[in-house]
RNA sequence: GCCCCGUUCGUCUAGCGGCCCAGGACGCUGGCCUCUCACGCCGGAAGCACGGGUUCGAAUCCCGUACGGGGUACCA
């Protein structure tokens, strides 16, 4: 295939979400594939809906994804401007040059005066009757002194219309059922039924990769996209694919109003991007039958339209979750100690910038952590009782409760025994020291040794390995710890 | 109501007429490893929505039913 020619047009109302993220990824993916070209457009022809504040939005999503385009905001390119609400003056000589051809005509009829014909009729079709089709001079006149503004709608033509769908093979529509639609408001304001395809047809979109809900559009677009050709606006007669839906809990869509659909939630939960993309990319489509975890060079060296599943898929947070800490894994020690680096600073565990004294913990830490933690959050409560000031050091209640409580303050008491004269500070000392005291002397089975002894020097239950935990920690603050377990 | 799309383990999927008494992954579960957690390793339970065809042979093709979803706007 030479010449490709995608886009991803989301509308900017609203947080960017889930589906939102997926549909951007299968256009880029083919995109890339095919080595053609990625148009991102913003779809704002609806001023009350869209904000600024959207906009930015799903501008920081797509880079935080890593989802690059070639033409559209900020970069520009050959087709624009690419914000929809700078396109008036394009829309309205489209308009116009579609009213010349007689492929559109005025439509002075209220909704009530529709929907009344229909239930005098009978008809089981619902959205217009054509009932303006073919006004005379004097019908229009009479409307105008009734101080009516027409809608625009356009002629559908009849029979039946047909396309190959990328996804979901052939798919035909008599046209019986769809009815003549409106292109533009009575004020004049274009509507995305206008705007999509015209821009699509100026842009010279060679494939439309979209979400399953405008499936039952294609049928007035086919029509519409055809007239431009025909007028010389357009070139070529798009390809759709239309993909499955991504779905909630329950078996509904996932909506903007779900808050486990926003892309941001998982951003801050500290999903990786790679993490959440692979994840999203297995959502309708697979690599390999017996593998999973892939990166975007690898996607999009396999991914073909022809092989997306036209069935809706739940998003499963586990799998998402696992799939993340399968790319946690790939990452090297520096990478992820970059990515990590944020969320200690937003959690207040380092100071910004981070002092030398910390970043030469952090680097002596993060061997410890990194291969433990499956999201970047988590690295925040692995690491917090390493960097905190000794008199804002806690320890959770419901571990101390549960280890700290006679007996292991028995513990505790011993290794501060065991540890106080220790010679030399290191890991392997400590263990040894510990080993020799509690397990030996007291008989203790390791796991219950050393549990009230994690929890009296990190605050907690989960930790690092202790030993060496202890020697980062140094010996006067592991051993103040302790000491204060038992008061 | 009408139109359109969809239906393989709980979930995501592989499968495009014989390689399938259906493979992988997440989750669940039994065990191993182990100073906690995480990782890793070994094992287990779990599925072709239903009914008719077509065919020597169907998860795969056709028809119907059921169920789910979308559309039916001067929203996108």
């Amino acid at each position: 295939m030479t010449n490709v020619r995608v886009r991803f047009c989301p509308s900017p109302t609203g947080s960017p979400h889930v589906g939102f993220a997926r549909t951007a990824l299968y256009n880029w993916a083919f995109a890339r594939h095919h080595k053609g070209t990625f148009v991102f457009r913003v779809e704002d022809t609806d001023r009350e809906r869209s904000t600024r504040e959207s906009y930015d939005a799903m501008i920081g999503a797509m880079r935080w994804l890593g989802l690059d385009w070639d033409e559209g905001p900020e970069v520009g390119g050959p087709h624009g401007p690419y914000l929809q609400s700078e396109r008036g003056d394009i829309y309205r000589d489209v308009l116009a040059r579609l009213a010349e051809s007689k492929y559109t005509y005025e439509c002075y009829c209220t909704t009530d005066e529709v929907d009344a014909r229909r239930k005098a009729s009978g008809s089981k079709v619902m959205g217009y009757d054509g009932f303006c089709r073919d006004l005379t001079d004097e019908q229009v006149a009479a409307f105008r002194t009734l101080g009516r503004e027409p809608v625009v709608r356009f002629r559908m033509p009849d029979g039946s219309i047909t396309w190959h769908d990328l996804v979901r093979g052939d798919i035909t529509f008599e046209t019986q059922f769809v009815p003549d639609f409106a292109l533009a408001r009575a004020n004049g304001d274009p509507l995305y039924t206008l705007v999509n395809p015209v821009d699509d047809a100026l842009m010279e979109i060679t494939h439309v990769l979209r979400g399953e809900d405008l499936l039952s559009s294609t049928p007035r677009q086919i029509p519409l996209h055809a007239a431009l050709v025909e007028l010389g606006i357009g070139k070529v007669m798009p390809e759709f694919g239309h993909l499955p839906f991504v779905m909630g809990e329950g078996n509904k869509k996932l909506s903007k109003r779900d808050p486990e659909s926003h892309l941001f939630l998982y951003r801050d939960q500290g999903f990786l991007p790679e993490g959440l993309l692979n994840y999203l990319a297995l959502l309708g489509w697979a690599i390999a039958a017996d593998r999973d975890v892939f990166d975007l060079e690898e996607m999009v060296e396999a991914f073909d339209i022809k092989d997306v599943n036209p069935n809706p898929a739940r998003f499963d947070l586990k799998k998402a979750e696992a799939i993340n800490a399968a790319h946690m894994r790939m990452l090297s020690l520096d990478e992820i100690t970059e990515r990590v680096l944020p969320f200690l600073k937003d959690a207040g565990v380092l100071s910004d910038p981070v002092n030398a004294a910390d970043t030469q913990l952090l680097e002596l830490a993060m061997p410890l952590v990194a291969e433990r933690i499956n999201k970047l959050t988590e690295s925040v409560d692995m690491l917090g009782f390493l960097f905190v000031d000794e008199d804002a050091f806690t320890r959770d209640e419901a571990d101390v409760e549960k280890l700290l409580n006679d007996d292991g303050r028995a513990v505790v008491r011993r290794s501060l025994d065991a540890l106080e004269h220790l010679g030399e500070w290191s890991a392997g000392a400590i263990q040894a020291a510990l080993q020799a005291e509690l397990v030996e002397g007291m008989g203790l089975k390791p796991r219950n040794a050393f549990g009230p002894v994690r929890v009296a020097v990190t605050g907690r239950r989960v930790s690092p390995p202790l030993f060496e935990s202890m020697e980062l920690l140094g010996r006067e603050r592991s051993l103040q710890r302790l000491q204060s377990a038992l008061a």
